[in-house]
DNA sequence: TTTATTATTGTTATGTTATAACGTACTATT
DNA sequence: AATAGTACGTTATAACATAACAATAATAAA
């Protein structure tokens, strides 16, 4: 199972993260022969160092305080296209909101932990659900493309805080 | 496994299925002591009848033609609110839109393959893939609590076409 | 290097989805 | 009938997203 659960829930480890995130995005799109520009750049470095993904107004409002100038909507919305359609960022329909992709190259799943408590998200890609799902599907002769699974409820942390406090 | 896909596939049988389910829903009203009221009730109704999900938008527009009175958003939002807690709905975050539950009082996965091709959506219960992501979740000590599986792709019938028409 | 072509961004306006806030009416119980 | 609780009406607006067209920047071709 890759996770990258660990990595979300350790702050102090996210800087390196957001770097290596944006050397990978870098190289994916040299190799596809299109342009990583400052926007598209900023837009993806911003959710990598948020701990929470970002709607597309919060980073309205960060990408104008970086470029100092305003920034309107589609600006913002177009940057996110981009790096929708080169699976560089997520996006969580059940939160109108976006995230960096922690493994843009590798098959996975598109599955969401999402914390209720203190709105973390941790993409996990399970290849076992990927076999179960494709199979379920099969079965009712449904042609599978595209998949979004999201799971909500409680972070290892906050399960943690929230078992301490039980303890009274 | 618990699934609709056929009946939601069989437009024939739809019209059964609505009454079926409004009388469960009257049921289920009755005995949790809260009221379907005419609003809520007619919501559910053209959910059911529908042969895809509605938007809250889609739904005021039909809300008013069959009362016969301007209706705004909140009254269409209050509506889905309340078939919602009552989980006589589902919510399609990917769509915004809205659509019956078929099965409300059984514990199911809110798992539901929408056709990219014909927007028909059909809601699978699968209690396998249920305990997989429990077991998923129980190894990163994720407290799961809630969750929503939407799976893209094409339904039974736009899949046999598409594989006919690629026989030329 | 100039021109042509394409990709990207700027700008304005607007469409779509959802909720806040406050007042009124209905319903059931006393 | 008084009252408390629930549901609905109404207005305004917040939050999310895209259409359409003009301007500019990057790249390729002449």
């Amino acid at each position: 199972m890759l996770t990258n659960a660990k990595l979300v829930y350790q702050p102090h480890k996210h800087e390196r993260s957001t770097s290596a995130a944006l050397n990978r995005a870098k190289d994916i799109c040299t190799e596809q022969n299109v342009r990583l520009t400052t926007t598209r750049e900023l837009v993806l470095t911003l959710l990598w160092q948020s701990h929470q993904p970002l709607g597309a107004y919060q980073l309205q409002d960060q990408l104008a305080a970086h470029l100092n100038k305003r920034v309107a909507p589609p600006t913002v919305y177009r940057a996110i296209e981009f790096l929708l359609k080169m699976g560089l960022i997520h996006r969580i329909p059940s939160l109108n909101a976006y995230i960096g992709c922690p493994f843009p190259t590798s098959e996975h799943s598109n599955l969401f932990m999402v914390c209720n408590q203190c709105g973390s998200v941790a993409e996990v890609a399970d290849n076992t659900i990927n076999g179960l799902l494709r199979s379920t599907c099969d079965k009712v002769n449904f042609t599978l493309q595209k998949q979004t699974l999201e799971l909500f409820g409680l972070c290892p942390q906050c399960t943690d805080i929230t078992e301490a406090l039980s303890h009274d």
